[in-house]
RNA sequence: GCAGGGAUGCCGGAGCGGUCAAACGGGAUAGCCUCAAGAGCUAUUGGCUCAGUGCCUUCGAAGGUUCAAAUCCUUCUCCCUGCACCA
């Protein structure tokens, strides 16, 4: 069969007949699928734009076949840079190349065989289209969503244009990856900030979205709640506005730092001795360093100004710095800064030695301190304080309940004469969990270090001071006597050793855990053994360090302390309890912000939609009326490539003003194309309509698109406006839904030699050579089958030629079919191919549906004569992936009309009989079992004996299958029999050991009518005789080991 | 660093608690067909075993849950994608 020819005899049917165009029906179901429309680039399609619309198509297709009145269309995103690039490169036109682009295309599409109803196409650069992005400008404009300012923007000079935020990827611009520069510069906007919390919001009603697109949204999105907080300045009335998330830090805050080209800091530091300093750090980092300022590992710097500021609840001073990380454009371009909490504030603060101060603890931490053990018993003496309040220990005590700890001192009993058991009494008394820090000294250490080994517990830090273990001292021995457990490691997350001038003994000690429990060894000078008399006031700061552990921030939630009458709050409560405070003190406010930017329209080229404004000297922003549009792109025009050709044409700029006549110039920006592509889906639905964008009602029925298929490169860009712009028309009472796209699908990428398939890569195939080579449909075939459709795939000849190989074992099986009547076992593989088959197109998993659809080929070509039905049923499935072939055989097999017009077949559950699955298992079980002895056994065959399983066996399987117990005395106490005993036994066994297979649909009788059935084809395959034998009335001794579902085999 | 997705046999790629030594395709090997090549068909393609349809070891690594783990949980390693000094 010659493929490249049917497809091109099929393509001029299907459009000569018109069969995929559609008009509203109220009666019938509606589905919209769209792929995102191309960029008409001057080069042809590749196999890999068309792996996007087939996936598309085959939806299309099988909900039309379904029944439902299916929009499938197709255009041309046709304005943009490459095409007017191209002009100046050829001192043309880019009409002349995007028309010659899109004839290619649209002649392109018609070979992919894809369904589109082409009297809807359309073209964004065509004034019947950019009419209405100016209409809805003004709109916009109306409702003070489109506005103009002055703004640092993204410059890319190779375009020679200004870039939308989502247009800059790393700092390059996303078209031609040059470096992107800020300007200042008077531009569009539309305001796409005031449906931040929308678009945030509705996220939750895109179940039909992939995961990853919604939360790639949501970032950009990017909403944080928090607050702001006035922080008035000294000796000054100004006020300095910060935004923070952490307002329950605020007792934290150690200084205020801003954005160094903040407005307010020059007035700040106007009069004081810093000026000069600051004015060059100013100019440092906002010019000189301006592309470094967002590297990854940018070394933080500051400057402080010379100004204090006054925290507004503790009264403390501040003072005012301005440093590098602080941008300009985010929050309120200023920071308070609490260096416990924050990494960078933290990182800032070492650097320039600020003072950090704990105000949030985690929750829960606790400390346990074990006091050694003096050399005889002292609590007689009068002038003794007790073993477990030493000055030091006090001093710790006292200083981690400032940070929110529980401290416990445990006293222990006879403490100078040590016994382990009386310890661990009482030490066990206090609660040691997983964010416990346990502190030891002296005889303590050795207790805790025992402990730890013997009971296995999880805790967070052990704290060895002045260890004991090695000694000859028999008063500690019963403590002394233990082995080291190394296991404490894995059971603590930090242990940390202090030794001084010590006894050697100790010394040796401290050496001893360092070894065993890779212990860090902190050396302290002139503390002897940390005894009263050794420690002068009983301050021990290098220990509350390590308890602490102020190496980094701590960014989680926690409780409050050192927070005046906040203390003990949690952080969710605190935030709330702060802002509250600041209200009612109107010193701050709760505020939530978002990383959203308005979204920058103005592009400063020639080919696109032109924005329709007007500049009066007398009038200021005049909007051209609406009668006036379209405003055209004036056609003669000089393609220089510097500057904006629009700007130069004067009969373009010179106009008069639309309100006072006076001479006016228009506006020479254009827009960026994402205008163009945000409503496009909506004007397929009234594609001709002369006098709005869209009919209401042509929307209300076919909105929203149910399935749209797309690349991720789009996860922000595109996608985002579209719902913006969704949005905006629904609130302009033009839409009622909300929602443009119910179902979104990002196909994966087609590679080629290990990347993305693409002209300017140069390993593209054409879709031209495969149509050429193998028909159009061997490629979509291809395409569909190598994986998932959302995965990536790389191109592979061999492939191909394998689809190519299916394709023709499909032809050959209905060329060569004999027809037989009604066959129940056809008929069953049949409904269970169409409910596989449709479930793979629902779930957009089509590799699968090939698989069962060439399973289903190979069953039909084994059978000797197949029905009539099932070859129908075939050319239907087959149909949404290779349209053409089916239509072919559709035609072949004296059928009328097109195939694509049939009703998807529908399956009976019924008819699905699991009984002749079974009996297929078990037939093609059994070969591959004779095939596996004959190799064994390597021996030409001359009869074969198959048994079926003794009778007794099948009951005695069900009800092992529905037994629950898995204990073998139990089962056997169950089901032995005086007959069967031992091979009762066996079984269960094996059952145990889930060899065995569960499910029972056949009876011996069964199973032999089965194997009777494959009889001739076996006799013909291995060249025997085959007989089949029940077990019961066999003699051989081999027929007991058939089990049901499981064949005996006896070869001679 | 954060977020999302991965890691499966010679390769691509299914599977996502028992029916799994793991679909399907490609490649490789052997056989059939043929004068021959190609196409087509059949078998094999982790190891062991070779009167038997079994046993052993495998699904990134290590632990765990379970009668049962490629599949569930925990930790780790590596890869991809996106965001990234966002207060």
């Amino acid at each position: 069969m010659d493929f490249n020819h049917i497809a091109k005899k099929w393509q001029s049917q299907w459009e000569s007949k018109k069969i995929f165009e559609v008009k509203e029906d109220s009666k019938k179901k509606k589905s919209y699928v769209l792929q995102m429309f191309p960029y008409p680039s001057g080069t042809s399609l590749h196999m890999g734009h068309a792996k996007n619309y087939v996936i598309g198509d085959i939806v299309a297709r099988h909900k039309r076949m379904l029944g439902f009145n299916v929009l499938q269309p197709m255009g041309y995103d046709a304005f943009g840079l490459p095409a007017e690039n191209a002009a100046i490169k050829s001192k043309s036109h880019p009409k002349v190349f995007t028309d010659i682009a899109i004839k290619g295309y649209i002649q392109q599409s018609k070979a992919l065989g894809l369904s589109y109803d082409w009297s809807r196409v359309l073209a964004t650069c065509y004034p019947d289209y950019y009419k209405w992005n100016q209409w809805f400008f003004l709109k916009f404009y109306e409702r003070g969503l489109a506005y103009k300012k002055k703004a640092p923007v993204n410059w890319c000079n190779s375009c020679q244009t200004v870039l939308a935020n989502e247009q800059v990827e790393q700092g390059k611009c996303w078209r031609c990856h040059n470096e992107v520069s800020i300007k200042q510069l008077e531009q569009w906007f539309f305001k796409i900030t005031d449906y931040a919390e929308r678009l945030l919001q509705d996220l939750s009603l895109l179940a039909g979205w992939p995961e990853r697109i919604r939360t790639m949204q949501s970032h950009w999105i990017g909403k944080s709640e928090g607050a702001t907080i006035f922080f008035p300045v000294k000796d000054s009335k100004e006020k300095i506005e910060v935004f923070t998330t952490r307002p329950d830090t605020i007792y934290g805050v150690n200084c205020i730092i801003f954005a160094p080209e903040h407005p307010q800091v020059l007035e700040l530091v106007k009069g004081t001795s810093y000026q000069a300093q600051v004015h060059e750090f100013i100019n440092k980092v906002v010019i000189k360093e301006r592309f470094k300022r967002g590297d990854e590992d940018q070394e933080k710097e500051g400057l402080f100004i010379g100004k204090y500021t006054v925290n507004p609840l503790t009264k403390e001073e501040l003072p005012i710095y301005i440093a590098n990380f602080i941008l300009l454009d985010y929050g309120t371009g200023a920071i308070m800064s609490v260096p416990a909490h924050d990494e960078r504030d933290f990182a800032f603060a070492k650097k320039y030695n600020l003072p950090i101060k704990t105000v949030i603890q985690k929750e829960g931490l606790n400390c346990v301190l074990v006091h050694g053990s003096p050399e005889k018993d002292q609590s007689k003496e009068p002038s003794d304080i007790p073993q477990n309040q030493k000055p030091w220990y006090v001093w710790t005590k006292k200083k981690l309940e400032e940070c929110g700890y529980k401290v416990t001192l445990p006293l222990m009993p006879k403490s100078w004469l040590p016994d382990y058991a009386d310890w661990k009494r009482e030490f066990e008394k206090t609660e040691v969990n997983e964010k416990s820090v346990l502190i030891g000294h002296s005889a303590g250490t050795a207790f805790l270090v025992r402990w730890l080994g013997e009971t296995k517990r999880k805790i967070k830090k052990l704290i060895l001071v002045a260890p004991g273990k090695i000694s000859s001292h028999d008063r500690v021995k019963a403590l002394y006597d233990f082995k080291i457990n190394k296991e404490i490691k894995k059971l603590v997350d930090e242990i940390i050793i202090f030794i001084s001038n010590d006894a050697q003994h100790h010394i040796d000690s401290a050496k001893l855990y360092e070894k065993e429990l890779d212990g860090q060894l902190i050396e302290i000078e002139n503390k002897g053994h940390f005894r009263t008399s050794n420690m002068g006031m009983g301050e021990f700061p290098e220990l509350l360090e390590k308890i602490l552990d102020r190496s980094t921030a701590y960014t989680d939630n926690g409780i409050l302390i050192n927070s005046g009458s906040f203390n003990g709050l949690s952080t969710q409560k605190a935030k709330s309890a702060v802002i509250k405070e600041l209200q009612a003190k109107k010193i701050g406010a709760a505020k939530q912000h978002y990383k959203l930017r308005d979204w920058l329209v103005s592009r400063q080229r020639y080919w696109g939609t032109p924005i329709p404004m007007v500049y009066c000297t007398k009038c200021g922003i005049v909007p051209v009326p609406e009668e006036e549009l379209p405003i055209k792109l004036p056609e003669k025009v000089e393609f220089t490539g510097e500057g904006n050709p629009l700007a130069k044409t004067k009969d373009f700029v010179n106009v008069n003003c639309p309100k006072c006549k006076s001479p006016a110039k228009r506006e020479t920006d254009t827009m960026d194309t994402f205008v163009d592509s945000s409503w496009y889906f909506l004007r397929f639905c009234d594609p001709h309509n002369n006098n709005a964008p869209f009919d209401k009602d042509k929307v209300k029925y076919w909105m929203p698109v149910n399935q749209y298929t797309g690349g991720t490169e789009h996860a922000i860009g595109h996608l985002l406006y579209s719902r913006f712009f969704t949005k905006v028309l629904h609130d302009m009472n033009m839409l009622d839904i909300e929602e443009p796209f119910v179902n979104l699908f990002n196909q994966g990428m087609l590679h080629k030699d290990g990347v993305v398939m693409s002209k300017s890569k140069g390993n593209i195939i054409t879709q031209d050579e495969i149509s050429q080579k193998y028909g159009i449909d061997t490629g979509r075939w291809y395409l569909m089958s190598v994986a998932s459709p959302d995965k990536d795939i790389e191109w592979d000849d061999k492939g191909v030629e394998g689809s190519f190989r299916a394709l023709n074992k499909i032809v050959a099986l209905i060329e060569n079919a004999k027809y037989t009547a009604k066959e129940e076992r056809i008929e069953a593989k049949m409904h269970k191919t169409i409910k596989e088959v449709s479930e793979t197109i629902e779930s957009m998993t089509y590799n699968m549906g090939l698989i069962k659809l060439m399973e289903f080929v190979a069953y039909l070509q084994k059978q000797p004569a197949i029905t009539k039905e099932s070859v129908e049923v075939l050319i239907k499935l087959i149909s949404p992936f290779v349209p053409h072939l089916a239509e072919e055989l559709w035609e072949m097999t004296k059928h009328k009309g097109f195939v694509c017009q049939e009703d998807w077949p529908k399956y009976n559950e019924k008819k699905i009989n699991p009984k002749i699955d079974a009996a297929e298992e078990l037939v093609e079980n059994t070969t591959s079992d004779i095939q596996a002895v004959l190799n064994l056994v390597k021996i030409k065959p001359k009869e074969i004996t198959l048994f079926v399983a003794e009778k007794w066996k099948y009951p005695l399987f069900k009800k092992l299958h529905q037994e629950e117990n898995r204990d073998f005395s139990v089962l056997m106490k169950k089901f032995a029999d005086k007959e069967h005993g031992q091979d009762v036994g066996k079984i269960v066994q094996q059952f145990m050991k889930g060899a065995l297979k569960t499910d029972i649909f056949l009876s011996p009788e069964e199973e032999l009518d089965a194997l009777q059935e494959s009889k001739s084809v076996w006799e013909k395959q291995f060249g025997a005789k085959f007989h089949l034998v029940h077990a019961d009335s066999a003699k051989e001794p081999k027929a007991k080991q058939a089990i049901p579902g499981k064949v005996a085999i006896l070869i001679k």
